[in-house]
DNA sequence: GTCTATAATTAGATAGAC
DNA sequence: GTCTATCTAATTATAGAC
């Protein structure tokens, strides 16, 4: 492990760390070959430029996340204890969300090759999650008014406003109490009172 | 209306609008200056530097949007139906929130202050959001279980992350499907069924 | 107060040596 | 493949005229 060995893939990594960092408008080639440890040519010579590196940094950041997602939700329980895994599992909450703040950046959304990836990994999550609650629902454990659809979007977005919440104040306590209060008006007990 | 007299006020209305557009990083002197109409001298007469500019215009965006905010929540209904109606004020969705983008700025997280006045907006509608729910458990339309302070930053935080699901995808239908979602959680006849 | 001129620094990319 | 040198434009700010 450590620092990979071929000028390249240091390249995509420390792209990686400044994308999450920064944002796309934030950080420039130089900030990015600094820490990379690589000279221009290297860059220019695997890539065409700062958009195409880009590209290669935000697939392998929304690959990572998929993989890391899935390990959550496929893990065993019933559909809320799954969605509960996936919003209390341990996150650097002050960094943000890695895919999530390039929506913010102009210059990722003025791009379609860019914003696709963001897109994708998002929709994909959507889906997922909207999965999870319709089998919750075919259960019982979610009442039938609740959209699959709709309740996904909802847990997507608490997510990602969450960041925002915790990183305004300073505190990933924020993100931990937007948390609470959804999985509580989630929480099958409450839909079925006594 | 229509462009403001004093250059002071040219050049506060253009940074508004070009930190909401592309962010604080994103955003250059001389853009503001293009859009202000105004020369560099101007600009440094009447403020520090790029610094001072922004806090000048971000702390007006904070007033405004809590003007707006004050209308809609203070109108008569009950507390759902007030939160409903601020969930679904008319927005501008594909711009995302003017002061909630801020917390995606790394060179505004690491000013105190400027950070200072997005904390303060973001802290100051939760606690219009929690007040409200409080009201509503009080009246017997929320759940007791519902804790106010967690609920209100749901809220808020599905508002938030809704910005960046619809940016995402380029689509604002995507904010109010989680915004949906979220009603129907909140929903009372949900929550007290048959 | 507002302007233009200037300047030091960085952004983003190219050329060509090794 | 990787490096350094070079280049054009933009960023952020200062100086001084009007």
């Amino acid at each position: 492990m450590g620092t990979p060995e071929r000028a390249s893939e240091r390249l995509v990594e420390a792209t990686r760390e400044l994308l999450w960092e920064r944002g796309y408008v934030g950080t420039s080639p130089r900030a990015i070959l600094d820490r990379a440890g690589a000279g221009q040519g290297s860059m220019y010579h695997h890539f065409k430029g700062k958009p195409d590196l880009a590209l290669a940094a935000i697939r392998r950041t929304a690959e990572e996340l998929r993989a890391a997602v899935t390990a959550v939700l496929d893990a065993p329980g019933t559909p809320y204890e799954r969605i509960e895994a996936y919003l209390r599992r341990e996150r650097e909450v002050l960094r943000g969300c890695p895919v999530g703040r390039l929506t913010m950046d102009p210059d990722v959304l003025a791009s379609d090759a860019l914003r696709a990836p963001v897109d994708e990994t998002l929709g994909w999550l959507r889906g997922r999650l909207a999965a999870i609650v319709q089998e919750g629902r075919e259960q019982g454990q979610f009442a039938p008014e609740l959209d699959p659809e709709e309740t996904a979007a909802t847990v997507l977005a608490t997510l990602q406003g969450g960041y925002v919440l915790a990183r305004a104040c300073g505190d990933p306590a924020a993100f931990d109490t937007a948390v609470r209060g959804l999985l509580a008006l989630l929480r099958p007990a409450h839909r079925q009172p006594l």
